[in-house]
DNA sequence: GCATTCAGTTGACGTTGTCAACTCTGTAGG
DNA sequence: CCTACAGAGTTGACAACGTCAACTGAATGC
């Protein structure tokens, strides 16, 4: 039997993943509420009952995907196959991988201005972050470091997604910005 | 006496100047063909006759601002009082005065996917900056260093936009960024 | 002087976000 | 078991927007 609350919640996740899709699929502008409806097999108006406007959703959205990129930052930090080194290049890399396969969610991730829930899914994401660097570099100077790499890598995969970043005019890409990035750290 | 041309071609300007205005004001749902028409003292249709739709509008804009930072880069690099180095650091330090006085601007420039006009403009403003690098590293590491100094600037710019590069969760800010980041290059 | 070109205007249309009024159905309280 | 309620979902309506087609008018070239 499903309850209500149940159903509720399960409309939700429909919303976000047809709002999700929608984006992957065809960009920002491709993301009406009508036809998020629709794929969720709901009304135009029903996004209304779980979302206080369009906004709103979106901001789901980003906040969703921040989530997902804080667990598999998690997870890497407490993997004890890796050294230390290659978790900070992994955790990195996962950004890299979600710019370049979802290009339209990156950019919403990162959209001006951060609302509240969203900077604390990015904060929570960075927390095995800026861990991992406090073991190359220590506690104090770990910060310094870590918005450096952090900088040069948001960097990187945005001129890369704008089409700025191209092996042809700069001789390199954003893996190997990445490892000049990663480089920079002491090797322990 | 003010030819039809002449006058066209002010009317371009207006229109223009109205669309980064609003741009500058209210983020970029404040642009509407409506108000930029307005500004402009013309009717809603008249930009169609200047531009193929509002994204041709918009693009025309960004073009705009990447040759201004083109045309700064420049007269920096053409200054007999800068070392090369601090020609390094004032262009990249012209990117982060345009980030944080126009940060709407600022996206749009980087809005994905650059057409041709864009990445023509944006690979002229990066033109003094090879050069300049080259200076320091050497023409075979200059766009190495290049894409690194630039991507490093570009998202420490965008994080501090979009509220998550602050001082207190990093101890730093973009300027300081900027700093490590030309530190990087030899002093010369 | 005349035809032409082209900037600019206006009316119209489809799409979209959003609100208000409505329906319907689990659920809680007696 | 019955009733009242809360809240998910629908639908009609509206204003705002991008865009197109038809139109106007004046400067330009012959």
């Amino acid at each position: 039997m499903i309850s209500r609350v149940e159903s509720a919640a399960a409309t939700r996740r429909a919303l976000l993943d047809a709002a999700a899709g929608l984006l992957d699929e065809g960009g920002p502008e491709a993301v009406t509420l009508r036809e998020v409806g629709a794929r969720a097999g709901v009304s135009r108006g029903a996004p209304y009952r779980h979302f206080a406007d369009k906004d709103d959703l979106l901001t789901a959205i980003a906040a969703q995907a921040w989530n997902a990129l804080a667990d598999q930052a998690v997870t890497l930090g407490a993997d004890p196959e890796l050294s230390t080194r290659d978790k900070v290049r992994a955790m990195l890399a996962g950004m890299l991988a979600t710019g370049r396969e979802r290009p339209h969610l990156y950019r919403l991730m990162h959209r001006p201005p951060a609302g509240p829930e969203v900077l604390q899914a990015a904060g929570r994401s960075q927390g095995p972050f800026i861990a991992a660097l406090s073991d190359l570099v220590g506690a104090a100077q770990a910060h310094r470091f870590g918005a450096v790499l952090l900088s040069g890598a948001h960097g990187a995969i945005g001129m890369e997604a704008s089409g700025q970043l191209t092996r042809d005019k700069w001789k390199t890409d954003a893996d190997e910005i990445l490892d000049t990035l990663v480089g920079l750290l002491p090797a322990r």
